[in-house]
DNA sequence: AAGTGGTCTAGACCACGAC
DNA sequence: TCGTGGTCTAGACCACTTA
Protein backbone atom coordinates (compact mmCIF):
# COMPACT_ATOMS: atom_id res chain seq x y z
CA UNK A 1 0.00 0.00 0.00
CA UNK A 2 1.49 3.61 -0.84
CA UNK A 3 2.10 5.72 1.83
CA UNK A 4 -0.55 8.96 2.21
CA UNK A 5 0.64 12.05 0.05
CA UNK A 6 2.06 14.00 2.05
CA UNK A 7 0.69 17.64 2.42
CA UNK A 8 -2.66 16.22 2.47
CA UNK A 9 -3.67 15.89 5.93
CA UNK A 10 -0.78 17.26 8.90
CA UNK A 11 0.22 16.20 12.21
CA UNK A 12 -1.51 15.39 15.64
CA UNK A 13 -1.09 17.70 18.23
CA UNK A 14 -0.49 16.60 21.28
CA UNK A 15 -0.37 19.54 23.55
CA UNK A 16 -3.84 20.27 23.02
CA UNK A 17 -7.06 19.17 24.81
CA UNK A 18 -8.61 18.78 21.62
CA UNK A 19 -9.33 14.94 21.55
CA UNK A 20 -7.21 13.03 19.13
CA UNK A 21 -10.39 11.69 16.93
CA UNK A 22 -11.69 15.38 16.68
CA UNK A 23 -8.17 16.65 16.05
CA UNK A 24 -8.22 14.65 12.68
CA UNK A 25 -12.00 14.85 12.11
CA UNK A 26 -10.91 18.52 11.91
CA UNK A 27 -7.79 18.11 9.72
CA UNK A 28 -10.18 15.52 7.21
CA UNK A 29 -13.00 18.42 7.15
CA UNK A 30 -10.68 21.55 6.27
CA UNK A 31 -9.26 19.27 3.66
CA UNK A 32 -12.50 18.70 2.10
CA UNK A 33 -13.38 22.62 2.94
CA UNK A 34 -10.65 23.37 0.75
CA UNK A 35 -10.95 21.38 -2.12
CA UNK A 36 -7.97 18.69 -1.02
CA UNK A 37 -10.81 16.05 -1.55
CA UNK A 38 -13.39 17.32 -3.71
CA UNK A 39 -16.87 16.10 -4.39
CA UNK A 40 -17.16 12.68 -5.06
CA UNK A 41 -13.35 11.84 -4.31
CA UNK A 42 -12.54 9.02 -2.02
CA UNK A 43 -11.28 9.76 1.47
CA UNK A 44 -7.67 7.80 2.42
CA UNK A 45 -8.73 4.11 3.75
CA UNK A 46 -9.13 3.36 7.56
CA UNK A 47 -5.54 1.14 7.26
CA UNK A 48 -3.96 4.70 5.36
CA UNK A 49 -5.39 6.63 7.92
CA UNK A 50 -4.19 4.38 11.19
CA UNK A 51 -0.72 4.54 9.72
CA UNK A 52 -0.38 8.08 8.99
CA UNK A 53 -1.18 9.53 12.36
CA UNK A 54 -0.15 6.26 14.55
CA UNK A 55 -3.65 5.60 16.38
CA UNK A 56 -6.19 2.69 16.41
CA UNK A 57 -8.81 1.93 14.64
CA UNK A 58 -11.71 2.53 16.82
CA UNK A 59 -10.21 6.60 17.02
CA UNK A 60 -10.45 6.62 12.91
CA UNK A 61 -13.40 5.57 12.87
CA UNK A 62 -15.29 7.90 15.58
CA UNK A 63 -13.45 11.05 13.52
CA UNK A 64 -15.21 9.27 10.29
CA UNK A 65 -18.39 9.14 11.92
CA UNK A 66 -18.19 12.76 13.04
CA UNK A 67 -17.79 13.66 9.39
CA UNK A 68 -20.76 11.23 8.98
CA UNK A 69 -22.98 13.05 10.97
CA UNK A 70 -22.43 16.53 9.80
CA UNK A 71 -23.35 15.13 6.30
CA UNK A 72 -19.59 15.87 4.47
CA UNK A 73 -19.09 12.45 3.84
CA UNK A 74 -21.20 9.17 3.20
CA UNK A 75 -19.37 5.48 3.37
CA UNK A 76 -20.01 2.94 1.54
CA UNK A 77 -19.13 -1.11 2.39
CA UNK A 78 -15.88 -2.55 0.92
CA UNK A 79 -15.51 0.39 -1.38
CA UNK A 80 -14.54 3.47 0.79
CA UNK A 81 -15.88 6.94 2.53
CA UNK A 82 -16.20 9.61 -0.44
CA UNK A 83 -17.03 12.81 0.22
CA UNK A 84 -20.39 13.80 -0.25
CA UNK A 85 -22.00 15.31 -3.77
CA UNK A 86 -23.73 18.13 -3.50
CA UNK A 87 -27.23 17.00 -5.39
CA UNK A 88 -28.74 18.80 -7.95
CA UNK A 89 -31.40 21.36 -5.77
CA UNK A 90 -35.00 21.98 -6.30
CA UNK A 91 -36.13 25.05 -5.83
CA UNK A 92 -39.81 25.46 -4.95
CA UNK A 93 -41.59 29.10 -6.06
CA UNK A 94 -43.62 31.20 -3.87
CA UNK A 95 -46.12 30.57 -6.94
CA UNK A 96 -45.66 27.14 -7.50
CA UNK A 97 -49.68 26.65 -6.95
CA UNK A 98 -50.39 29.19 -9.34
CA UNK A 99 -53.67 28.51 -11.51
CA UNK A 100 -52.00 29.53 -14.69
CA UNK A 101 -49.72 26.31 -13.68
CA UNK A 102 -53.12 24.40 -13.40
CA UNK A 103 -54.37 25.80 -16.13
CA UNK A 104 -52.22 24.39 -18.20
CA UNK A 105 -52.75 20.98 -16.94
CA UNK A 106 -49.72 20.46 -14.89
CA UNK A 107 -48.75 19.25 -11.31
CA UNK A 108 -46.82 21.16 -8.93
CA UNK A 109 -44.37 18.95 -8.87
CA UNK A 110 -44.17 18.68 -12.65
CA UNK A 111 -43.84 22.12 -13.03
CA UNK A 112 -40.63 22.35 -10.32
CA UNK A 113 -38.80 19.16 -12.04
CA UNK A 114 -39.36 21.08 -15.31
CA UNK A 115 -37.92 23.80 -14.00
CA UNK A 116 -34.56 22.07 -13.41
CA UNK A 117 -34.37 19.55 -16.03
CA UNK A 118 -35.11 16.97 -14.39
CA UNK A 119 -36.95 13.39 -15.01
CA UNK A 120 -40.08 13.47 -12.44
CA UNK A 121 -41.59 9.99 -11.35
CA UNK A 122 -44.61 9.19 -9.09
CA UNK A 123 -44.50 5.97 -6.85
CA UNK A 124 -45.83 4.09 -3.91
CA UNK A 125 -49.57 6.13 -4.66
CA UNK A 126 -52.14 4.97 -2.16
CA UNK A 127 -55.61 6.31 -2.03
CA UNK A 128 -58.03 5.62 0.92
CA UNK A 129 -60.30 6.74 3.38
CA UNK A 130 -59.06 7.08 6.89
CA UNK A 131 -60.01 8.31 10.31
CA UNK A 132 -57.68 11.58 10.67
CA UNK A 133 -54.83 12.37 13.27
CA UNK A 134 -56.22 14.53 16.27
CA UNK A 135 -53.72 17.35 14.28
CA UNK A 136 -55.55 16.67 10.18
CA UNK A 137 -59.18 17.12 11.78
CA UNK A 138 -58.36 20.23 13.36
CA UNK A 139 -56.49 21.66 10.75
CA UNK A 140 -59.56 20.52 8.42
CA UNK A 141 -62.03 22.08 10.53
CA UNK A 142 -62.89 19.08 12.14
CA UNK A 143 -63.63 16.39 9.62
CA UNK A 144 -64.09 12.96 11.26
CA UNK A 145 -63.30 11.05 7.99
CA UNK A 146 -61.14 12.16 5.39
CA UNK A 147 -59.65 11.23 1.88
CA UNK A 148 -56.38 10.54 1.97
CA UNK A 149 -53.69 10.07 -0.72
CA UNK A 150 -50.03 8.89 -0.33
CA UNK A 151 -47.26 9.44 -2.43
CA UNK A 152 -43.76 9.58 -3.20
CA UNK A 153 -42.36 11.87 -5.93
CA UNK A 154 -38.66 10.77 -7.52
CA UNK A 155 -36.02 12.96 -9.04
CA UNK A 156 -34.17 11.36 -11.77
CA UNK A 157 -34.90 7.78 -9.89
CA UNK A 158 -34.03 9.64 -6.41
CA UNK A 159 -36.86 9.45 -3.50
CA UNK A 160 -36.90 13.52 -2.46
CA UNK A 161 -40.10 14.26 -1.29
CA UNK A 162 -43.01 11.61 0.37
CA UNK A 163 -46.29 13.36 0.62
CA UNK A 164 -49.74 12.72 1.83
CA UNK A 165 -52.84 14.69 1.11
CA UNK A 166 -56.30 14.67 3.22
CA UNK A 167 -59.23 15.70 2.01
CA UNK A 168 -62.56 16.13 3.85
CA UNK A 169 -64.61 12.44 3.15
CA UNK A 170 -67.76 14.74 2.16
CA UNK A 171 -66.17 16.66 -0.44
CA UNK A 172 -63.82 14.11 -1.99
CA UNK A 173 -65.65 10.78 -2.50
CA UNK A 174 -66.78 9.70 -5.67
CA UNK A 175 -65.10 12.35 -7.57
CA UNK A 176 -61.93 12.15 -9.85
CA UNK A 177 -60.41 13.29 -6.58
CA UNK A 178 -60.71 9.62 -4.93
CA UNK A 179 -59.14 7.79 -8.37
CA UNK A 180 -55.40 7.34 -8.39
CA UNK A 181 -54.45 9.80 -11.33
CA UNK A 182 -56.94 12.87 -10.53
CA UNK A 183 -56.38 14.34 -13.60
CA UNK A 184 -54.32 16.88 -15.43
CA UNK A 185 -53.48 20.27 -12.95
CA UNK A 186 -54.06 17.95 -10.31
CA UNK A 187 -56.39 17.82 -7.34
CA UNK A 188 -56.53 21.53 -6.76
CA UNK A 189 -58.02 21.37 -10.44
CA UNK A 190 -60.67 19.02 -9.44
CA UNK A 191 -61.51 21.03 -6.21
CA UNK A 192 -62.04 24.15 -8.22
CA UNK A 193 -64.32 22.75 -11.04
CA UNK A 194 -66.21 20.94 -8.03
CA UNK A 195 -66.54 24.58 -6.88
CA UNK A 196 -64.11 25.10 -4.15
CA UNK A 197 -62.22 28.19 -5.91
CA UNK A 198 -58.84 28.19 -3.89
CA UNK A 199 -58.21 31.64 -2.26
CA UNK A 200 -54.99 30.69 -0.54
CA UNK A 201 -52.40 28.05 0.92
CA UNK A 202 -50.87 28.19 4.43
CA UNK A 203 -47.53 26.73 4.81
CA UNK A 204 -45.36 25.74 8.01
CA UNK A 205 -42.10 24.81 7.54
CA UNK A 206 -39.54 22.60 10.47
CA UNK A 207 -36.67 20.81 10.31
CA UNK A 208 -35.74 17.77 12.07
CA UNK A 209 -33.14 14.33 11.73
CA UNK A 210 -35.30 11.90 9.98
CA UNK A 211 -36.77 8.42 11.99
CA UNK A 212 -35.37 5.16 10.63
CA UNK A 213 -38.47 4.90 8.72
CA UNK A 214 -38.20 8.27 6.70
CA UNK A 215 -34.32 7.21 5.90
CA UNK A 216 -35.29 4.09 4.79
CA UNK A 217 -38.43 5.62 2.22
CA UNK A 218 -36.37 9.05 1.06
CA UNK A 219 -32.92 6.35 1.09
CA UNK A 220 -31.66 9.40 2.98
CA UNK A 221 -27.78 9.27 3.69
CA UNK A 222 -26.58 10.37 7.08
CA UNK A 223 -26.31 14.00 8.38
CA UNK A 224 -29.34 14.56 5.93
CA UNK A 225 -32.21 16.25 7.64
CA UNK A 226 -35.50 16.17 6.70
CA UNK A 227 -38.02 19.34 6.02
CA UNK A 228 -41.44 19.17 7.37
CA UNK A 229 -43.90 20.87 5.75
CA UNK A 230 -47.35 21.12 6.33
CA UNK A 231 -49.85 22.88 3.77
CA UNK A 232 -53.52 23.57 4.30
CA UNK A 233 -56.07 25.16 1.31
CA UNK A 234 -58.55 27.34 1.52
CA UNK A 235 -61.45 28.38 -0.74
CA UNK A 236 -62.93 31.64 -1.14
CA UNK A 237 -64.90 30.95 1.51
CA UNK A 238 -62.81 30.54 4.32
CA UNK A 239 -62.81 26.67 4.60
CA UNK A 240 -59.93 24.33 4.35
CA UNK A 241 -60.25 21.89 1.46
CA UNK A 242 -57.06 19.85 1.71
CA UNK A 243 -53.96 19.51 4.05
CA UNK A 244 -50.84 18.12 2.31
CA UNK A 245 -48.40 16.98 5.30
CA UNK A 246 -44.56 16.43 3.28
CA UNK A 247 -41.11 15.32 4.28
CA UNK A 248 -38.27 16.22 1.75
CA UNK A 249 -34.68 15.30 1.99
CA UNK A 250 -33.11 18.87 3.28
CA UNK A 251 -30.62 18.08 0.78
CA UNK A 252 -32.65 18.21 -2.07
CA UNK A 253 -34.56 21.06 -1.63
CA UNK A 254 -34.67 25.09 -1.39
CA UNK A 255 -37.96 26.64 -0.19
CA UNK A 256 -39.08 30.11 -1.73
CA UNK A 257 -41.68 32.48 -0.38
CA UNK A 258 -42.40 36.32 -0.95
CA UNK A 259 -43.31 38.50 2.42
CA UNK A 260 -45.57 41.34 1.82
CA UNK A 261 -44.00 44.31 3.76
CA UNK A 262 -47.73 45.66 4.26
CA UNK B 1 -27.02 -1.48 41.97
CA UNK B 2 -30.62 -2.58 40.71
CA UNK B 3 -31.40 -4.08 38.30
CA UNK B 4 -33.48 -2.85 35.39
CA UNK B 5 -36.83 -2.94 36.22
CA UNK B 6 -38.17 -5.58 34.12
CA UNK B 7 -40.52 -5.02 31.51
CA UNK B 8 -38.56 -1.44 30.33
CA UNK B 9 -36.31 -3.49 27.91
CA UNK B 10 -37.09 -6.41 26.03
CA UNK B 11 -34.58 -9.09 25.05
CA UNK B 12 -31.90 -9.30 21.70
CA UNK B 13 -32.69 -11.54 19.01
CA UNK B 14 -30.07 -13.25 18.39
CA UNK B 15 -31.10 -14.97 14.92
CA UNK B 16 -32.21 -11.67 13.52
CA UNK B 17 -29.86 -10.35 10.89
CA UNK B 18 -29.74 -7.14 12.62
CA UNK B 19 -27.06 -5.49 14.21
CA UNK B 20 -27.13 -5.99 18.37
CA UNK B 21 -26.72 -2.30 18.51
CA UNK B 22 -29.29 -1.23 16.49
CA UNK B 23 -31.83 -3.78 18.29
CA UNK B 24 -30.56 -2.04 20.99
CA UNK B 25 -31.05 1.33 20.02
CA UNK B 26 -34.72 -0.11 18.53
CA UNK B 27 -35.44 -0.68 21.88
CA UNK B 28 -34.55 2.44 23.82
CA UNK B 29 -36.05 4.59 20.62
CA UNK B 30 -39.35 2.33 21.02
CA UNK B 31 -39.25 2.92 25.00
CA UNK B 32 -38.69 6.66 24.07
CA UNK B 33 -41.46 6.87 21.69
CA UNK B 34 -44.48 5.00 23.76
CA UNK B 35 -43.10 7.36 26.75
CA UNK B 36 -41.61 4.75 29.14
CA UNK B 37 -39.16 7.17 29.22
CA UNK B 38 -40.83 10.51 28.98
CA UNK B 39 -39.12 14.06 28.32
CA UNK B 40 -35.78 15.00 30.85
CA UNK B 41 -35.97 11.66 31.56
CA UNK B 42 -32.56 9.66 32.13
CA UNK B 43 -31.95 6.25 30.54
CA UNK B 44 -30.09 3.37 32.30
CA UNK B 45 -26.96 3.81 32.61
CA UNK B 46 -23.83 2.36 29.88
CA UNK B 47 -23.22 -0.05 33.16
CA UNK B 48 -26.93 -0.87 33.82
CA UNK B 49 -27.50 -1.88 29.85
CA UNK B 50 -24.16 -3.47 29.77
CA UNK B 51 -25.55 -6.17 32.53
CA UNK B 52 -29.51 -6.12 31.04
CA UNK B 53 -28.19 -6.92 27.28
CA UNK B 54 -24.78 -8.74 28.18
CA UNK B 55 -22.84 -6.86 25.38
CA UNK B 56 -19.45 -4.66 25.66
CA UNK B 57 -19.57 -1.13 26.83
CA UNK B 58 -18.90 -0.02 22.83
CA UNK B 59 -21.53 -1.88 21.60
CA UNK B 60 -23.78 0.14 24.13
CA UNK B 61 -22.07 3.07 23.27
CA UNK B 62 -22.45 2.99 19.72
CA UNK B 63 -26.42 2.73 20.46
CA UNK B 64 -26.57 5.41 22.18
CA UNK B 65 -24.68 8.03 19.67
CA UNK B 66 -27.72 6.29 16.98
CA UNK B 67 -30.18 7.77 19.49
CA UNK B 68 -27.70 10.60 19.06
CA UNK B 69 -27.99 11.41 15.86
CA UNK B 70 -31.97 11.05 15.74
CA UNK B 71 -31.95 14.05 18.19
CA UNK B 72 -33.47 12.15 20.75
CA UNK B 73 -31.01 11.82 23.82
CA UNK B 74 -28.45 14.57 24.97
CA UNK B 75 -25.86 13.01 27.00
CA UNK B 76 -24.44 14.89 29.83
CA UNK B 77 -21.21 13.88 31.26
CA UNK B 78 -20.66 12.93 34.21
CA UNK B 79 -24.63 12.48 35.00
CA UNK B 80 -26.54 10.44 32.58
CA UNK B 81 -28.08 10.13 29.20
CA UNK B 82 -31.37 12.06 29.09
CA UNK B 83 -34.59 11.86 26.99
CA UNK B 84 -34.23 15.15 24.93
CA UNK B 85 -37.19 17.85 25.81
CA UNK B 86 -38.84 19.29 23.06
CA UNK B 87 -37.86 23.10 23.53
CA UNK B 88 -40.79 25.41 22.95
CA UNK B 89 -41.10 26.43 19.72
CA UNK B 90 -41.10 29.97 18.45
CA UNK B 91 -43.33 30.20 15.31
CA UNK B 92 -42.97 33.05 12.40
CA UNK B 93 -45.93 34.25 10.91
CA UNK B 94 -46.04 35.30 7.45
CA UNK B 95 -46.92 38.94 8.75
CA UNK B 96 -44.08 39.47 11.09
CA UNK B 97 -42.43 42.19 8.95
CA UNK B 98 -45.96 43.69 8.56
CA UNK B 99 -45.81 47.66 8.52
CA UNK B 100 -47.99 47.73 11.32
CA UNK B 101 -45.76 45.91 13.74
CA UNK B 102 -43.00 48.77 12.98
CA UNK B 103 -45.38 51.92 13.33
CA UNK B 104 -45.55 50.52 16.88
CA UNK B 105 -42.14 50.87 17.32
CA UNK B 106 -41.41 46.86 17.21
CA UNK B 107 -38.58 44.98 16.05
CA UNK B 108 -39.44 41.49 14.11
CA UNK B 109 -37.94 39.48 17.25
CA UNK B 110 -39.63 41.54 19.96
CA UNK B 111 -42.82 41.07 18.39
CA UNK B 112 -42.24 36.86 18.14
CA UNK B 113 -40.85 36.81 21.83
CA UNK B 114 -44.00 38.15 23.38
CA UNK B 115 -46.14 36.03 20.69
CA UNK B 116 -44.90 32.92 22.84
CA UNK B 117 -44.30 35.14 26.32
CA UNK B 118 -40.92 34.21 26.29
CA UNK B 119 -37.78 36.87 27.18
CA UNK B 120 -35.84 38.11 24.54
CA UNK B 121 -32.29 39.23 24.27
CA UNK B 122 -29.64 40.00 21.59
CA UNK B 123 -25.72 39.65 22.00
CA UNK B 124 -22.45 39.40 20.07
CA UNK B 125 -23.88 42.73 18.07
CA UNK B 126 -21.31 43.68 15.51
CA UNK B 127 -21.81 46.85 13.09
CA UNK B 128 -18.70 46.78 10.49
CA UNK B 129 -18.46 47.64 6.67
CA UNK B 130 -17.11 44.82 4.23
CA UNK B 131 -16.47 43.63 1.06
CA UNK B 132 -19.68 41.15 0.55
CA UNK B 133 -19.13 37.96 -0.82
CA UNK B 134 -20.70 37.15 -4.46
CA UNK B 135 -23.45 35.83 -3.41
CA UNK B 136 -24.69 38.62 -1.08
CA UNK B 137 -23.12 40.66 -3.93
CA UNK B 138 -25.53 39.56 -6.34
CA UNK B 139 -28.41 39.87 -4.37
CA UNK B 140 -28.03 43.10 -3.77
CA UNK B 141 -27.93 43.97 -7.16
CA UNK B 142 -24.32 44.28 -7.44
CA UNK B 143 -23.17 46.42 -4.47
CA UNK B 144 -19.17 46.61 -4.12
CA UNK B 145 -19.26 47.46 -0.35
CA UNK B 146 -21.29 47.03 2.23
CA UNK B 147 -22.45 47.38 5.64
CA UNK B 148 -22.86 44.03 8.23
CA UNK B 149 -24.78 43.66 11.25
CA UNK B 150 -24.06 40.98 13.11
CA UNK B 151 -26.03 39.91 16.09
CA UNK B 152 -27.18 37.09 18.23
CA UNK B 153 -30.83 36.25 19.43
CA UNK B 154 -31.76 34.75 22.55
CA UNK B 155 -34.74 33.58 24.02
CA UNK B 156 -35.08 33.01 27.57
CA UNK B 157 -31.41 32.71 27.72
CA UNK B 158 -30.94 30.39 25.33
CA UNK B 159 -29.37 30.95 21.41
CA UNK B 160 -31.80 30.68 19.03
CA UNK B 161 -30.62 32.33 15.81
CA UNK B 162 -27.44 33.99 14.12
CA UNK B 163 -27.71 36.94 11.96
CA UNK B 164 -26.30 38.91 9.34
CA UNK B 165 -28.02 41.60 7.63
CA UNK B 166 -26.04 43.18 5.14
CA UNK B 167 -27.09 46.61 3.11
CA UNK B 168 -25.17 48.33 0.02
CA UNK B 169 -22.70 51.02 1.52
CA UNK B 170 -24.20 53.91 -0.02
CA UNK B 171 -27.53 53.24 1.35
CA UNK B 172 -26.53 52.97 5.06
CA UNK B 173 -23.41 55.01 5.51
CA UNK B 174 -23.64 58.13 8.25
CA UNK B 175 -27.03 56.60 9.06
CA UNK B 176 -28.65 55.35 12.17
CA UNK B 177 -28.46 51.70 10.40
CA UNK B 178 -25.26 52.37 11.09
CA UNK B 179 -25.17 52.68 14.49
CA UNK B 180 -25.49 49.79 17.40
CA UNK B 181 -29.12 50.42 18.14
CA UNK B 182 -31.36 51.10 14.97
CA UNK B 183 -33.59 52.72 16.96
CA UNK B 184 -37.32 51.77 17.30
CA UNK B 185 -38.93 49.54 14.53
CA UNK B 186 -35.52 48.10 13.44
CA UNK B 187 -33.60 49.21 10.43
CA UNK B 188 -36.58 48.53 8.51
CA UNK B 189 -38.24 51.53 10.22
CA UNK B 190 -35.06 53.33 9.13
CA UNK B 191 -35.00 52.34 5.12
CA UNK B 192 -38.67 53.46 5.02
CA UNK B 193 -37.59 57.08 6.69
CA UNK B 194 -34.92 57.37 4.24
CA UNK B 195 -37.38 57.29 1.17
CA UNK B 196 -37.57 53.52 0.31
CA UNK B 197 -40.45 51.91 1.26
CA UNK B 198 -40.41 48.19 1.16
CA UNK B 199 -42.83 46.70 -0.92
CA UNK B 200 -41.48 42.65 -0.42
CA UNK B 201 -39.76 40.29 0.81
CA UNK B 202 -38.14 37.39 -0.87
CA UNK B 203 -36.82 34.27 1.62
CA UNK B 204 -34.92 31.25 0.63
CA UNK B 205 -35.41 28.82 3.49
CA UNK B 206 -33.00 25.68 3.94
CA UNK B 207 -31.89 22.77 6.10
CA UNK B 208 -28.91 21.51 6.99
CA UNK B 209 -26.46 19.84 9.48
CA UNK B 210 -24.55 22.74 11.29
CA UNK B 211 -20.88 22.93 11.57
CA UNK B 212 -18.80 23.02 14.48
CA UNK B 213 -18.66 26.34 14.42
CA UNK B 214 -21.95 26.57 14.23
CA UNK B 215 -22.80 24.42 16.76
CA UNK B 216 -21.01 26.37 19.45
CA UNK B 217 -22.38 29.59 18.07
CA UNK B 218 -25.70 28.13 18.99
CA UNK B 219 -24.99 25.42 21.33
CA UNK B 220 -26.75 23.07 19.69
CA UNK B 221 -27.33 19.41 20.91
CA UNK B 222 -25.92 16.90 18.69
CA UNK B 223 -28.85 15.55 16.12
CA UNK B 224 -30.43 19.34 15.71
CA UNK B 225 -30.00 20.72 12.42
CA UNK B 226 -30.24 24.30 11.40
CA UNK B 227 -32.52 26.24 9.11
CA UNK B 228 -30.59 28.58 7.21
CA UNK B 229 -32.67 31.60 5.88
CA UNK B 230 -31.70 33.61 2.92
CA UNK B 231 -34.26 37.02 3.22
CA UNK B 232 -33.80 40.44 0.31
CA UNK B 233 -36.08 43.29 1.19
CA UNK B 234 -37.41 45.03 -1.72
CA UNK B 235 -38.22 48.61 -2.10
CA UNK B 236 -41.33 50.05 -4.30
CA UNK B 237 -38.96 50.67 -7.11
CA UNK B 238 -37.59 47.17 -7.38
CA UNK B 239 -34.33 48.23 -5.67
CA UNK B 240 -32.88 45.34 -3.02
CA UNK B 241 -32.08 47.45 -0.20
CA UNK B 242 -31.10 44.52 2.03
CA UNK B 243 -30.08 40.93 2.46
CA UNK B 244 -30.63 38.91 5.71
CA UNK B 245 -28.81 35.65 6.18
CA UNK B 246 -30.33 33.85 9.45
CA UNK B 247 -29.43 30.65 11.07
CA UNK B 248 -31.19 29.11 13.47
CA UNK B 249 -31.88 26.37 15.53
CA UNK B 250 -34.40 23.97 13.85
CA UNK B 251 -35.72 22.61 17.33
CA UNK B 252 -36.50 26.04 18.02
CA UNK B 253 -38.74 27.25 15.03
CA UNK B 254 -41.39 26.07 12.98
CA UNK B 255 -42.04 29.01 9.92
CA UNK B 256 -45.28 30.01 8.58
CA UNK B 257 -45.97 31.50 4.97
CA UNK B 258 -48.96 32.19 3.19
CA UNK B 259 -49.33 31.54 -1.01
CA UNK B 260 -51.75 33.07 -3.21
CA UNK B 261 -53.60 30.48 -5.05
CA UNK B 262 -53.64 33.14 -8.43
C1' DA C 1 -7.60 -13.06 -3.02
C1' DA C 2 -7.02 -8.64 -1.29
C1' DG C 3 -8.82 -4.39 0.38
C1' DT C 4 -12.54 -2.04 2.25
C1' DG C 5 -15.79 -0.77 5.91
C1' DG C 6 -19.21 -3.08 9.76
C1' DT C 7 -19.58 -5.17 14.14
C1' DC C 8 -18.02 -6.61 18.57
C1' DT C 9 -14.99 -7.66 22.62
C1' DA C 10 -12.37 -6.69 26.97
C1' DG C 11 -9.90 -4.13 28.77
C1' DA C 12 -7.55 0.88 30.29
C1' DC C 13 -7.37 5.67 32.04
C1' DC C 14 -9.56 10.16 32.30
C1' DA C 15 -12.94 14.12 33.38
C1' DC C 16 -17.15 15.55 35.26
C1' DG C 17 -20.92 15.71 38.77
C1' DA C 18 -23.32 14.48 42.89
C1' DC C 19 -22.90 13.12 47.58
C1' DT D 1 -15.62 8.79 46.96
C1' DC D 2 -18.19 6.79 43.48
C1' DG D 3 -20.95 6.53 39.45
C1' DT D 4 -21.33 8.69 35.16
C1' DG D 5 -19.97 9.34 30.37
C1' DG D 6 -15.46 10.46 27.18
C1' DT D 7 -11.45 8.69 25.01
C1' DC D 8 -8.38 5.19 23.40
C1' DT D 9 -6.14 0.61 22.56
C1' DA D 10 -5.39 -3.98 20.24
C1' DG D 11 -7.18 -7.19 18.85
C1' DA D 12 -11.14 -10.45 16.34
C1' DC D 13 -14.41 -11.97 12.78
C1' DC D 14 -17.64 -10.68 9.20
C1' DA D 15 -19.71 -8.72 4.71
C1' DC D 16 -19.16 -6.30 0.64
C1' DT D 17 -16.57 -4.83 -3.64
C1' DT D 18 -13.13 -5.20 -7.02
C1' DA D 19 -10.07 -7.70 -9.61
Amino acid sequence: MPPLSSGLLGALDSTSDRAVFRQIADQLREAIDKGRFAEGDKLPSETELIEHYGVSRMTIRNSISVLQGEGLVASEHGKGVFVRPRPPVRRLASDRFARRHREQGKSAFTVEAEAVGGHSEVDSLVVREEKPSQDIATRLGGARKVLARRRRYLLDGRPVEFAVSYLPLDLARNTQIAEPNPGPGGIYARLEELGHRLDHFDEEISARMPTPEEIKTLRLASGVPVIHLIRTAYDTEGRPVEVCDTLMAADAYVLAYQLPAT
